[in-house]
DNA sequence: TCTGGCACTCGCTGAGCGTGAGTGCCAAGC
DNA sequence: GCTTGGCACTCACGCTCAGCGAGTGCCAGA
């Protein structure tokens, strides 16, 4: 009744504001969408929403627009789920198949999801954590350095340059590399860490402190600590497109773009599960993001630990395009992953 | 004698007009530098650089802005070798020394390089034309595809993702493992991609196929193609500090940043051999990025191919602190993968 | 509960005007 | 032959102010 109609209001408000980006009238709302009523009824609703605190004028003899508040209602009860274009599925899957190695996957799913929000797009590499390490190769560089390349399973590959501290000779080197992969090879992340941690102990004294050193870097490597910490980031040049409030939006966002650690708290507090999560202005933990949205969802293969990915944009975005792509890209990059992980 | 004033008068015009952004007047000049003549002499200095195009004059009763010809003049002729403060020595020794592997290299060059200069830096990935093959890994995703991975001597990592079309067992697979390493293992890259070139013809005919479908993809990781292609770009929130011209410099650049391909071609025509190399607006061949201006030079091990590296910022720049800055991370960077490279 | 009418608010736009930085030119001086 | 002080001139910028119009709130009647 009464109370629908409202709501209806509030969504022809979000949608109007969206599109046009600027404050609306009771009367541009009449005629831009059949509620059925007078210009007049919309303003006794518009009245009562903003009592509520759905949306707020800017000043007295301005339109309306809406508040944090009034888009989370919208993004809660107004959204339905806006299914993809044939087209964008088809961009989504062309371009994803074409990808040749993991890295190629998520610069695509970047490239891929600003493209089709026309925002910022931002999405973590995927961690680790179950998979088997494939093989170890240990490569030296000058006799007191050797570059530790660590294979998973996932394909994923991690390299750590290690200072030895005391020369090693070739031999030394293929035994160690032959007790690593034995110790290691076929083995999870984590029962890989305790055989490496072993191994030390089982060698001549002599290499111990070398084997400490090489095992240290592999741990180092197998922690997903700095895998979690990579993103990567596309669609800056979207920001362009909200020219106005630069100072207020584009600056802190761009700012915050190079801080990779802050991208992935944003995207992080923004998920749970594999839900899409829709983060509003001032409900994100940085003030100056304040006018700043996050839509993202967690992905990954079934049997893995997620990783993240998602859009920043203004809160005034179209948000039921930005989740609907966020879904869809999220659910074909988990597929590829899947196969490729078998 | 007179045309040296008039080049200290065009020195001190860029100088004020980079520090203040605004069009510099002969009064301001003669109070802010030691000219040793009056403001009315200064004019008809200014009056003689503007009709030889150095100097330009917004409107009528506004100061003076230098052209690009102005800036060219400034680069060549009037900037001398500004050497680094022990400051910024230091930033540059103990963030790159702290570098894992190559990767992380070219990551904190750029972080390094855009905080040093303010401006948008941009690190090409070092090629990799001379370097040797180390280790070739093959990795079983599912019974029909296969993760080669691609071990450099300089610790370089390449994967492929290939797709067999036909089964492969495992011991086929160690088979090919073997063949393939004892071919390509220790071989530059270019021997190393004619001797795997004979591998299928080598094997019994029902791998040939597959082999083939290895070496391929082996043979394209090679091609340092796709490693020429890649570039990490940092400090995009620098481009805030030039707020004004937004649609101008701002949005175009923004653009370039997304397009690394165009970032290749501004970094590499820019460059020749280990000079820096400055290209100011027009100079360049895109006409949306004339107000900006490319400062760069190429780096790498000294018998490497060479790799380039540089800044991109409003034409109104810092022309001797960007120049030194480049300067000193590219001798840097290039000494660390001297060593790594031995 | 909805609607039409009406008075009111107030940001936006554009015109008009004063100010001042900066110029070009000229005649006198070193 | 440069350099300099003086002087008239130009013109962007900032300010004020009035008119416009979109949009509102409220009220009385359907």
């Amino acid at each position: 009744m009464v109370e629908d109609r409202r709501l209806a209001v509030l969504r022809a408000i979000v949608e109007d504001y969206v599109a046009t980006e600027e404050p609306v009238g009771s009367k541009a709302l009449v005629e831009r969408h059949s509620l059925g009523v007078s210009p007049a009824t919309v303003r006794n609703d518009m009245a009562a929403l903003e009592d509520e605190g759905f949306i707020h004028q800017p000043h007295t003899s301005a339109g309306r627009v809406p508040t944090d508040k009034g888009y989370r209602l919208f993004v809660d009860r107004l959204t339905g789920v806006k299914p993809m274009s044939a087209a964008e599925r088809r961009a989504i899957t062309t371009l994803l198949d074409g990808a040749v190695d993991l890295d190629d996957v998520v610069r695509r799913s970047v490239r891929l999801l600003s493209q089709l929000t026309r925002q910022v797009a931002i999405v973590q590499y995927p961690t680790l954590s179950r998979s088997t390490v494939r093989h170890v190769e240990l490569v030296s560089l000058t006799p007191t350095r050797v570059m530790v390349i660590l294979i998973l399973s996932t394909g994923r590959v991690e390299q750590r340059l290690v200072d030895l501290g005391a020369e090693i000779a070739d031999e030394q080197l293929a035994d160690l590399r032959t007790r690593v992969n034995q110790a290691a090879a076929g083995e999870r992340i984590a029962d890989a860490t305790v055989a490496l941690g072993r191994l030390p102990d089982e060698v001549v004294p002599e290499t111990a402190v070398i084997t400490r050193e090489v095992v240290t870097a592999l741990a180092e490597a197998m922690s997903d600590h700095r895998n979690d910490a990579r993103v990567a980031v596309g669609g800056a040049a979207n920001l362009a497109r909200f020219g106005d409030n630069f100072d207020t939006a584009v600056r802190p966002l761009l700012e915050a773009l190079e801080e990779h650690v802050v991208l992935l708290k944003l995207l992080g507090e923004a998920t749970s599960g594999d839900a899409v999560t829709v983060r509003i202005g001032h409900e994100g933990p940085y003030s100056e993001l304040s006018s700043t949205s996050v839509v993202a969802t967690g992905y990954g293969p079934a049997d893995q630990a997620f990783a993240t990915l998602g859009v920043v944009g203004p809160t005034r975005m179209d948000y039921p395009g930005s989740m609907a792509a966020v879904r869809a890209v999220a659910r074909y990059v988990s597929r590829i992953l899947d196969e490729g992980h078998q």
